[in-house]
DNA sequence: GTAATAGTGTCTTTAAGACACTATTAC
DNA sequence: GTAATAGTGTCTTAAAGACACTATTAC
């Protein structure tokens, strides 16, 4: 066949809410080029595995991820993209809940997360990548019950809540989000409370379905 | 940097309408793999091209189009799509009215647009492909002003609610159909009529907007 | 009892959906 | 006038949005 000579690799953009904001995890480069600045965790693709396959492998060698949700993106493919030469790479969103993401500490790279809406400055293409990346989440969180994914396990009605308000940026009625949440039917009781709360403790709840649903959430 | 081995293409899935169906335009293959089989059109993306570039001149090299709507879908990676190698493909949907999509007559390959819903065999793994592709355009039609591009520049109310009923496979009430167009305003008479009509000549419409939007549809 | 969050219902407004007849044109 | 499509309005039903007070708990 051709000859071609076109890198491949994946990115992942990992969100997350921690202290009431919407994160993103980045690392700290400590190469050229961009040194010095953040990037999303990615490299490159090996011959036998596939995209998805890899972009999980990235998400594992920096972090330890249980109950994530990963999604095929994008693929960037400006030709500037990587000073180096010509790489593509195909992009992946993943969720995951304050507790579930756990960051490995390493000598090599600073690993931390920093609020999507206050950036600091990224290398390549990665501020363009993560802003499709929200885009992406603020639909999907609309017409969809992915927001499970950035929540933990049990969860209250308020922090449900909360994780839209969070992320879509425009504050919602209590009365009107439980009314509606609680027509689709998508989430029950668990029968528990919240423990070790200063004030009075709210039911717990938990999705029926862990599957991605199209339903009209908002 | 490292050797990776790895080659990419692009695929176009290319829309359109004609004789009440949607249609795809597919190529037939005159050698190994998928011999006599039906493909997409694609190929391999060179060095100094983005991947949209090169879809574009994929575009190009089977048909004349004018007008035409061109987004990418995903990249499809499976290790075994291609059994020549590894190759994996970023996929474009493009969306063409019928006047716009001209096919070059090739004594290699026949160019053929065949209905969405009754596909011949299709090689490599173009079937998911296409029934992605079907996915995604039915998405947006209930959510955007891209049915344009699948229109003449002016076109009757009609033409319109056929598109919607042909992609989306179900009848709309003509009457609360208009009345949402209406409402939207994203149309405008041209004051013209439909001519050559047999019967009563309906008036003829254009889009205010070629740019896409963000609109509840339906 | 105080402080703080949890939890709940009604009314209004807007959008969606069901439904059938008249208008215009070519022939 | 006939055949065929164009074009139009009302009523009903469902969903969205505005809005404020009581309940429960830890301390």
């Amino acid at each position: 066949m051709i000859e071609q000579n076109i890198l491949i690799t994946v990115d992942n953009v990992i969100f997350t809410i921690i202290n009431e904001k919407l994160q993103v995890l980045l690392l700290q480069r400590n190469t050229e080029p961009f040194k010095g600045m953040r990037t999303i965790p990615g490299g490159f693709v090996q011959k036998n595995e596939t995209l998805e396959a890899a972009a999980y492998k990235k998400l594992k060698e920096k972090t330890s991820i249980h109950n994530i949700y990963l999604e095929q993106l994008y693929t960037f493919s400006d030709l500037e993209r990587d000073p180096r030469g010509r790489v593509i790479s195909t992009t992946y969103m993943a969720l995951v809940s304050r507790e579930n993401l756990l960051l490995k500490t390493s000598t090599q790279e600073e690993i931390k997360c920093f609020p999507v809406r206050t950036l600091p400055k990224l290398g390549f293409d990665h501020k363009a990548i993560i802003e499709y990346a929200l885009e992406r989440l603020k639909a999907k969180l609309e017409y969809t019950n992915v927001a499970q994914y950035i929540l933990p396990h049990k969860f209250t009605l308020t922090q449900l809540q909360k994780v839209y308000e969070i992320v879509l940026e425009k504050d919602l009625d209590v009365r009107n989000f439980r009314k509606k949440i609680e027509k689709l039917g998508i989430i029950k009781e668990t029968g528990e409370k919240e423990i070790g709360t200063q004030y009075r403790p709210a039911r717990l709840f938990e999705f029926f379905n862990k599957e991605i649903e199209i339903i009209n959430m908002i």
